[in-house]
DNA sequence: TGTACATCAGTGAACGCGCGTTCACTGATGTAC
DNA sequence: TGTACATCAGTGAACGCGCGTTCACTGATGTAC
């Protein structure tokens, strides 16, 4: 059993990954710390030596489930590429997304938790709101955000609703349909018929 | 102290208003049976003449919470009146909509946790969503329901998301310039410039 | 390099608390005569 | 209409359980010499 401190710092953030995970996945009240801890093969116990109270890994849990929706929206276009407006649509609003939220937008999953919680998280929140926002906004070559603002929207809309109908030709098609819209009416640039 | 059988399903009725109520508000986990049924001016140990479970209750209260948010969008264009579809537009994506989750659109409050929870109450769900596809579709005189999805994903995830920025001019103005492009391009109709 | 000791990551029993649920009870309701 | 009684809506104490949290302990780590 190691007890380094290097792996101090290893069990830390193994506990941190699974609650941005977990959050994603069934929402706060997911979290229990006993069942956090040994499916991290770790006992409740330790839990203290890692974080103050299970609030302190919430919040810290969200940031993470943020960043890391966030990293792989960018990874989405490919290596190194530029993503281009239809190329971030196309990941955000795919099959693969919705049937994986543990490792998807934080923001979609978590959007009405944090609109109930505290203005802290609501703040965190809102911070990686505006980043999609801008985003978009490059992505689009639009100056202002208007445009974006909508886009992000109808994605973040379209994937929760995506994820709620049982119906799975429903859900490709709401998916299809939102995707296809954004891609043809490209907003931020002229309107094309 | 009533104890009459009408007065019993007048208490069954203002439980199930104050739970559905309190599922928008703060999720399914803000309902605890003592607190619901203090807040109705009950005893906890009445609850279970009227519901066998909080499960059940749960289950019930998903039900006449869409319902409620459906009549009141109903009702939104004034009595009689049949809605338009930026009438519709216009009272989803108003302040007063945003600022009153308790009587609002379960779907925006819910879909999350309806996202994460058993088929049933996404089977639930699904039916209302799929009744507001229709509305929305009928409201803009178009026969497929493609740009009605893409309207309710925006008007649902604009809805969302400007309850989590703390900031209220942001709040407004993405509620503004969702509401404003889907009723410049009144989708389902042809296209406007 | 090897030994002695302090540190500290992780363990697991125990805690207090709030929750959903049960149940014996109370007293108003409503029916039978 | 009035009385006697059964029903049953609502009460509130008590339950078992799972949760977050604490803490005395263990044994590997890593440092001092």
């Amino acid at each position: 059993m190691g007890h380094s401190q290097v792996e101090k710092a290893r069990s830390r953030e193994r506990i941190l990954t699974e609650a941005a995970a977990r959050i994603r996945d069934g929402g706060f009240e997911s979290i229990g710390v006993a069942s956090l801890m040994k499916s991290v093969n770790l006992t409740h116990g330790g839990f203290y030596g890692h974080f103050a109270s299970r609030s302190e890994l919430l919040a810290l849990a969200l940031e993470r489930a943020l960043a890391d929706g966030e990293a792989n929206a960018r990874a989405a276009a490919g290596p190194g590429r530029a993503r281009s407006f239809a190329a971030i649509v196309r990941s955000y609003l795919s099959r693969t997304h919705r049937d994986a939220p543990k490792t998807g937008c934080a923001i979609a999953s978590l959007a009405a938790d944090a609109g109930r919680a505290d203005i802290d998280a609501r703040t965190v929140m809102a911070s990686h709101i505006e980043t999609f926002f801008a985003t978009v906004a490059t992505a689009s070559g639009s100056d202002d955000d208007q445009d974006a603002m909508v886009a992000v929207s109808a994605m973040v809309g379209a994937l929760m609703l995506s994820r709620v109908l049982p119906d799975a030709r429903r859900s490709d098609a709401l998916l299809r349909a939102v995707r296809d819209h954004l891609i043809q009416n490209q907003t931020g640039s002229t309107e094309q018929g």
